[in-house]
DNA sequence: GGCAAGAACTGTAACGTTACAGATTGAATC
DNA sequence: GATTCAATCTGTAACGTTACAGTTCTTGCC
């Protein structure tokens, strides 16, 4: 049985052995199980060609020793680069917004061997670039994104190539794909739902900006709600969620001040609803009194602010983990349609003291 | 001459040329030039022993089929990862906290070959463990961390296997490293000398967790000012930045009913302070009358939540591009000395209508 | 006893890159 | 004309992994 013809792995490296060790790989293993390489490598991935108690004595010594396959390796083997991208607006505003959904995307990642890549951009730059080079340099395996738009490039774009992703918000382009997304359509009725029982006739919408995809849910809702309830719009088109807190406040102490303001409001943003209520104060109004507003919140802050404030809770951090699921479930190939989650608006809370 | 001796890229494959065309390589530029990789490798570094000419050529065919080094390969060969990990807890309390820093972060590295790489930990578990993950697999050249100690396990992990990092917040363990902190100790003075103006007497503190460095620079400068102004503190020791707002706000109105409540407060985080003004109106005490907060924030938000209160602005987006430039300067060998910074907050500012 | 077939294992090559140790020039020096 | 030298280029090997094409050995069958 000629076994020491195994080269040991450090061989060559004149050191003392009391220095650094250097991480165990599977030549390591190989060595010390007087094995090939090859049968470690298929060893630690169950292969069926291997007898089981090879397999035990190689896993054995694997966790013994700590092995861990190396990325680059797999990674320059294989192109698997066990790499989640998420896609990231830097100009987006504000909020806990954006760690919750990383947090999710964490925790559903953290079982798994795949490692989480911010890859920003800036809402000035092209939105598609960050995509394409992901894409091109093939550096994730997956990829999630938001501020998804109806016709969305960078779907069309990852779809095209086959990049498995994942949308924050869906489309609505002929593409099926998996996504995660609120129910904004849902939210928006519950919240008109809410302001008509309060018996307020004139409501104006603090909406995304329209160019993404939940601006129409939510405006559908919206106006569908409206008119069942028998109630009409207060048109209020220049301000969106995205504007400066500043930007919303002045814009609507001067919506206030008109003759026909409105006597209710729907919010589609947390932030969005601080600026809407200095608005309303500065103009001189009273929440409760001249003005009920319904708001989404993803943190728990609004309460705080004002008592009188209707809000529904969007869970973000479950978003994240959705998406997490998704993305890797397209990766492992499984069906779109059972990766394609809405998560349904809780009832709208009033402040519980 | 012998050029056609080298071997086309795509040599072996049978593919017609209208299909996919992998991502050009070395080998690509090579076969074009009809230089060696070894050459091209070399001519893209601008390694000396190059023409001037060849340089050039190199360089613009590279630029011209849109080459980009592949990350596995670099990595495999050299070891470097071109990663900067951003160690994470991802129970943080609320706030664009964690996305400022990202984003701080990202804007730092977008001039860079850097990717950003979040790694996540719970509170829960022990916090060197993705840190140990990180040095150990090698799997980034740079390390962020945050809730920073005094004597951080963490620090001196890295510090001893000669791992570059930067962490948020100092330490104070004899072991010198690079760091961005926000001079909480200069804040906490500020903030007790504007309540000492506005006639407060008896002064309580939200503080961090005691654990974390942060705590005791505020403490410091909360005490040191205390004194300086001849005022007295009012113990709040249960409370902390890190409970929750419901917590914070039950510990805030049962302070607030006791006998000897304080007339002012000073509060380290934003979050903190919302819960704080809840608990404060929930005792049945008026803001700017019976009591004064001064505040620090990240976000824009406490000034609309209610005019009376005083704030600090504490910019946690710079904070991330400081600490990205700290670790890549760690990583390029630059002087530690050089990579420390102290954030001075600006003035106490009071609300301005 | 000879042979086929499977079980269990192995070596080689390749992914893309760079370190290292040459190779090939042409010009300058003696 | 031979020798040295610098400038410029090149091939080979290796990082750790896996696909592929063997190789060896045992066992069963005729």
């Amino acid at each position: 049985m000629a076994m020491n013809d195994k080269t040991p792995p450090d061989e060559g490296v004149e050191q003392a052995n009391g220095g650094e060790a250097n991480p165990p790989t599977l030549k390591t293993i190989a060595f010390m199980t007087g094995l090939g390489v090859t049968t470690v490598s298929r060893a630690l991935k169950d292969a069926p060609e291997i007898g089981a108690a090879t397999r035990q004595r190689v896993q054995l010594v694997a966790r013994q020793i700590g092995y861990r396959p190396n990325r680059a390796g797999v990674r320059l083997r294989t192109g698997k680069t066990n790499v989640i991208s998420l896609v990231l607006d830097t100009e987006e505003q504000v909020g806990g917004f954006v760690s919750d959904l990383i947090y999710g995307i964490s925790e559903a990642l953290a079982q798994t061997p795949y490692h989480l890549v911010v890859t920003p951009y800036s809402r000035n730059n092209d939105p598609l670039e960050p995509v394409r080079y992901v894409v091109d340099t093939a550096s994730a395996d997956g990829v999630i994104i938001s501020r998804t738009e109806p016709d969305d490039k960078r779907v069309r774009y990852m779809s095209e190539r086959g990049m498995p992703f994942a949308t924050h918000g869906r489309t609505h382009m002929g593409i099926d794909h998996a996504f995660h997304d609120f129910d904004n359509y849902a939210y928006s009725v519950e919240a008109v739902k809410k302001l008509a029982a309060l018996g307020r006739k004139r409501l104006a919408l603090l909406a995304p900006p329209s160019s993404l995809s939940y601006y129409h849910h939510m405006r559908d809702g919206f106006a569908d709600a409206l008119m069942e309830h028998g109630l009409s719009e207060v048109p209020f088109p220049t301000a969106t969620v995205d504007h400066s807190i500043e930007d919303i406040r002045k814009l609507t102490a001067d919506l206030m001040r008109r003759p026909n303001r409105p006597d209710g409001f729907v919010s589609g943003a947390g932030a969005g609803t601080f600026a809407l209520v200095a608005g309303v104060e500065d103009a001189g109004f009273k929440l409760g009194q001249d003005i009920d507003i319904v708001s989404k919140q993803s943190s728990k802050l609004l309460h705080l602010l004002r008592p009188q404030l209707y809000v529904v809770n969007e869970d973000v951090r479950l978003a994240g983990a959705e998406l997490a699921r998704a993305v890797i479930g397209r990766i492992a190939g499984r069906d779109i349609a059972s990766l394609q989650s809405l998560s349904t608006p809780s009832a709208v809370e009033a402040y519980d003291a």
